[in-house]
DNA sequence: CGAACATTTGAACATCTGTTCATATGTTAT
DNA sequence: ATAACATATGAACAGATGTTCAAATGTTCG
């Protein structure tokens, strides 16, 4: 009576379902990613950034004065941000413009907007 | 010269954008309120559950089983994801059934899909 | 009621994550 | 080349987060 007693030993589960939700499950790798993906919304840093990005590109020093934050924690995020495709970023001289990769980051901030607002 | 030395002066600050983009905004509650939904879409176990619930109705025991983790992390999890209003459940004798409290997980998971395929 | 089962909960612990600070890199203009 | 500016980066620190463990709660059934 100490093997694994937090799992229930098999009363409780149904078997049937179990092993049908089992196999349907996606490889351990795509869930992954999935989740490092919505990891970057999960922050109320770079959802700012994301959002000022929505509505125009800008250099670092830009959204540090916006978001009224150092201009090193704003270059740190960003780089988080670029890793996962989600921004990317030309250089202008000395600046650097940073500026959504794509228009998943406006589908899927609109995806949560919905579920918020009801 | 030692006042806020990270914050860029005024060189490189574009005022006109700063100005512009700084009133469109949402306000800081909308924001931290969407970074907090996407928060639960961000940890891998919580992920794993939603692709199970996404199946099939369940309760702890089951889920526990299918991940391979023990049932109070499982609970601990489910209690998080109740407070976010993803999910849901309903008692039935001793156990409690989770299931989906509507379609976002679905809409959500998919956009995120989107992004990592491409 | 008491025993067995299913789930919840709280505290403790270890890990992960974001910001700060100091410094380095890269670009332009003199 | 040197100075000034814009950005990037690394180490350190503090706070947040997820799991475990032990114990509590709630439900059914004899």
């Amino acid at each position: 009576m100490a093997d694994d007693m937090q799992l229930c030993e098999t009363q409780c589960v149904h078997e049937d379902i179990v092993e049908k939700v089992k196999k349907l499950l996606p490889d351990e790798e795509a869930i992954y990613d999935l989740a490092d993906l919505f990891k970057m919304f999960g922050d109320t840093t770079r959802m700012k950034i994301m959002y000022v990005l929505l509505e125009s590109e800008m250099c670092v020093c830009d959204i540090a004065e916006i978001l009224g934050m150092t201009q090193s924690a704003i270059s740190h995020q960003l780089r988080i941000l670029k890793s996962s495709k989600l921004i990317t970023s030309r250089r202008e001289g000395k600046s650097v413009i940073y500026f959504l990769a794509d228009d998943h980051v406006r589908s899927i901030v609109n995806q949560g907007m919905e579920h918020i607002f009801e």
